[in-house]
DNA sequence: TTGTAAGCGTTATCAC
DNA sequence: GTGATAACGCTTACAA
């Protein structure tokens, strides 16, 4: 809680009243030069820092937002959460941050904790039932990261482009079967992804893409699918995320597969750990970055409102190639 | 902030008075049984969450704490921000998160900003000054992470044993020319790892351990280190921290150079992504989660002393042999 | 332009 | 065992 000294001992100091201290720092209201100038210049001396949470209790703002996470440790959630405390900061708000470990329930629970002490949640939980979502909206101002439910707000990466421009970038290279390795079911983004490769595979040229398992959205969930995947005779896998691609190179690095020349791999993304690899992860970009800042700039606009929302710019998702050679594979 | 039901709206309901409201809910009062159950039964209904801030307006605590990291981005600093979260919620406290980009200005806004609005601080700082440590002490409960200062409170890694270990391996190798690649001179574990390895080297027969460079203590410092580490004649690199051993390897097989047949390379840490890659990095294992859930510990100790303080349990370090071949180098 | 007073949602004190 | 009442630090009518 730190020192207190508060507004009346500034007050007291300045010689004038506490509502005039209030006034004088707040800046938007009516008070004479000098007197702000010294309220201010004693309020700076002796240190003080408003309480923001007496503040909250008759503004009824915090100027805190929460945000929800399923997993801190993976870094696509790193990313995001970065940039989210980012521009929160550059607008004078404090995060809460609420890692649920991957787990629904402890994820309402923590929303619980939260949504009296923030002005708003930003929620970036790709399993959560639609109806807990549904609930926690009626509560607390809310946006949602990488899912859409309603009228809620949202900011969302543009599944179907990643998959275009994944199953073209397979199909030049001359790849006619591959293995979609695939997230968790209950996942948002997953279930939009193997929509979108539903919908774009027919469209390529002689394109078979066949759906492997559905697999734990991380490193071990590639390890275990990269077996399977060599089994189905595809020539290409493309994983659910990086995570799940790297897993997928390491078990084929153990079986002595070489990578891109027997089996090409891409995942999506371009998490910061893609690049630690060789061979490089091929990998379609997201930009994680900005995500968390529109996700905040949305929040902000739905907690006061401005006469110009924020700038809808969108979220570009861009092609990485990074496995050294192009050739296609022999065995078409 | 939610749905505003109030302890009046459950006094009512109830047809009780506010006061009894809050001693039926808080739970060490003495209340009537049946009053109880009603106010409790009554409460839950109305979904009332009692409201923190105002709570902690009187209290004078408000069960929020407060995590201030380098970089989120960092496997290093995710693992401990998850097991802090984790902790903090066993405990009912929710977690401020404030990410300092690296920047020792950012740093103490952000502190500031949040001073008010906790009840303490965990600081994981490495390069923070001593002064500016020392006046948020002044104004805070403070826990630090791998630093010490003073009497304030801290959870260290044993940086001395940590090199111990890796000097060990590495002279049972048969290495003899072992390089250091440093990290940043500013950084307090750098400092303690350095003369760690001028007080340890000298017990090993023949070792000989020089210091290369200063570098990033990430992946690209690695990376700026390995032509310098090669042409500096070692038998084995001793990096900073995984990241910097990961840069290493990186840009060590870009050059052709067999690891660990040519070159043997270490790391510290054995963060997650330390796994990633094959040959796998050989470490010496921090006990991320541990030092997260201890500094929790530490903090709640500090906020309201028990009788018995927090178990001092210790934070032991371990070696983790991951490249394949253990045979020394030829070139001894 | 400034001070006084009321109130935000709680809990603590003190009567009853 | 329970209910008024005051107080936490702050902002904001309303007066002056």
């Amino acid at each position: 809680m730190a020192s207190s000294i508060t507004v009346h001992d500034v007050a007291k100091a300045a010689g004038v009243s506490a509502s005039t201290v209030s006034r004088a720092l707040s800046g938007n209201a009516a008070v004479a030069a000098t007197t702000r100038n010294r309220v201010v210049e004693v309020a700076r001396q002796l240190g003080y820092q408003p309480n923001l949470a007496a503040r909250g209790l008759i503004t009824g703002t915090t100027h805190n937002i929460g945000l929800v996470v399923p997993d801190l440790e993976n870094p696509y959630f790193a990313s995001i959460t970065k940039s989210v405390q980012s521009r929160a900061l550059a607008s004078g708000y404090s995060v809460f941050i609420a890692d649920s470990d991957e787990d629904t329930r402890t994820e309402l629970e923590l929303v619980h904790q939260l949504s009296k002490q923030v002005d708003g949640l930003i929620l970036c939980s790709p399993r959560m039932s639609t109806s807990d979502i549904a609930g926690i909206a009626g509560q607390t101002m809310m946006v949602l990261i990488n899912r859409e439910w309603e009228g809620l707000a949202s900011v969302v990466i543009d599944d179907a482009e990643i998959v275009r421009l994944a199953l073209e970038h397979l199909h030049a290279l001359g790849h006619r079967k591959v293995a979609y390795v695939g997230g968790p079911e209950t996942s948002w983004s997953n279930q939009k992804r193997w929509a979108a490769i539903e919908r774009f595979a027919p469209t390529f040229d002689d394109l078979e893409v066949s759906k492997v398992g559905s697999y734990a959205p991380n490193f071990d969930g590639g390890q275990s699918a990269a077996d399977v995947v060599l089994a189905s005779g595809a020539t290409a896998a493309f994983a659910y995320n990086d995570l799940v691609g790297l897993g997928l190179l390491a078990r084929l690095n153990t079986r002595g597969v070489r990578v891109p020349e027997d089996l090409s791999v891409m995942g999506i993304d371009d998490v910061n750990v893609a690049t630690l690899v060789s061979p490089g992860l091929t990998t379609v970009r997201s930009p994680l970055k900005k995500v968390g800042r529109f996700a905040v700039n949305k929040l902000i606009d739905l907690m006061s409102p401005t006469d110009r929302p924020s700038s809808t710019e969108d979220l570009p998702v861009q092609l990485v190639v990074r496995q050294s050679t192009s050739v296609p594979p022999q065995r078409r």
